[in-house]
DNA sequence: TCTTTATGGTGAG
DNA sequence: TCACCCTAAAGAT
């Protein structure tokens, strides 16, 4: 359940299961947060909030559970009482008298005060939200232009959860490419009207996302190839995924290099590397 | 039954 | 840039 908009979609889902009502029974997996099972167990959850990647399920009383899924944590929303069948470890369980919400295979799950929450190692470092409706364009070309990333590659920066957070691996490439934008150059170096490109990609990308669970391509597009019964890494992007294939803009082939250990694939003829 | 890969993140050099 | 941690699933043997 990897970036931010599938995080956000998960936050919904078990917001719609455990917000505004007590939750009576809190479950943790691992020995250290057993302390806090009955402290929060009979609070009401006030909202489930996400930062980037990360969730923070807000109970009455000030404490949040933290938890961040990294590449495999999940959520599943059960009626209550019943588990999913899965092989995976369950850590964490949120029930009230109608729905469980179940976080399996997650290793970072913590709770914390409200101090903690500004102090904390990674959410405090977090840019803003790509997903954050108050988030404008000009913000994001104000970000761009600033001295701490103007100089820095946009494959590297569009993955530093400092500067935007929510983007990972497979958004970094859909974001570019749909800017038009080749991942090495900078912003310092990008024109006026790219610097604005990329600061729609970042919020549009990220949105629809969001509104099509993790599809990034075309809606009209990606419907018409998966009725062709194109696997799923075929249809879901434009470029992630899809080394060797063809450019549903251009027709050119898209080419996949990795660096860093993360995959990044680029259109070179809709991405060029140098400035026109 | 192995080995590899993955949409994430940290810390050392 | 690399090694490493986390865990699950897919791929290779």
């Amino acid at each position: 359940m990897p970036e931010g908009p599938e995080i956000r979609r998960a936050a919904d889902r078990v917001a719609r299961a455990i917000a505004g009502r007590p939750a009576t029974r809190v479950r943790f997996a691992f020995p250290e947060l057993k302390r806090f099972e009955r402290r929060l167990s009979g609070k009401r959850v006030d909202a489930v909030d996400t930062r980037g990647k990360a969730m923070l399920i807000r109970f009455e009383g000030g404490l949040s559970i933290y938890s961040h899924s990294q590449l495999y944590g999940r959520w599943y929303v059960r009626p209550a009482g019943q588990l999913p069948r899965t092989g995976r470890t369950l850590r964490l369980a949120i029930h009230n008298p109608d729905r469980s919400a179940l976080l399996y295979s997650a290793s970072e799950i913590d709770v914390l005060r409200p101090a903690e929450i500004e102090t904390h190692p990674f959410l405090s470092r977090l840019g803003p939200d790509a997903l954050d409706r108050e988030l404008t364009d000009s913000a994001l070309e104000a970000r761009l232009a600033d001295a701490r990333f103007a100089r820095r590659q946009l494959a590297a920066l569009l993955l530093d959860q400092g500067f935007v957070a929510g983007i990972g691996n497979y958004l970094r490439s859909e974001i570019l490419f749909v800017a038009g934008i080749h991942p090495a150059r900078r912003p310092r170096d990008l024109s006026d009207d790219e610097r604005h490109a990329l600061a729609r990609a970042i919020r549009r990308v990220s949105r629809r996302s969001y509104r099509s669970a993790g599809i990034t391509n075309d809606l009209e597009r990606a419907r018409e190839l998966r009725a062709r019964g194109l696997s799923r890494s075929a249809y879901r992007h434009h470029v992630f995924g899809r080394a060797g294939e063809r450019c549903w803009s251009c027709g050119g082939v898209i080419e996949s290099s990795t660096r860093g250990g993360r995959r990044l694939f680029v259109c070179p003829s809709c991405q060029p590397a140098a400035q026109a």
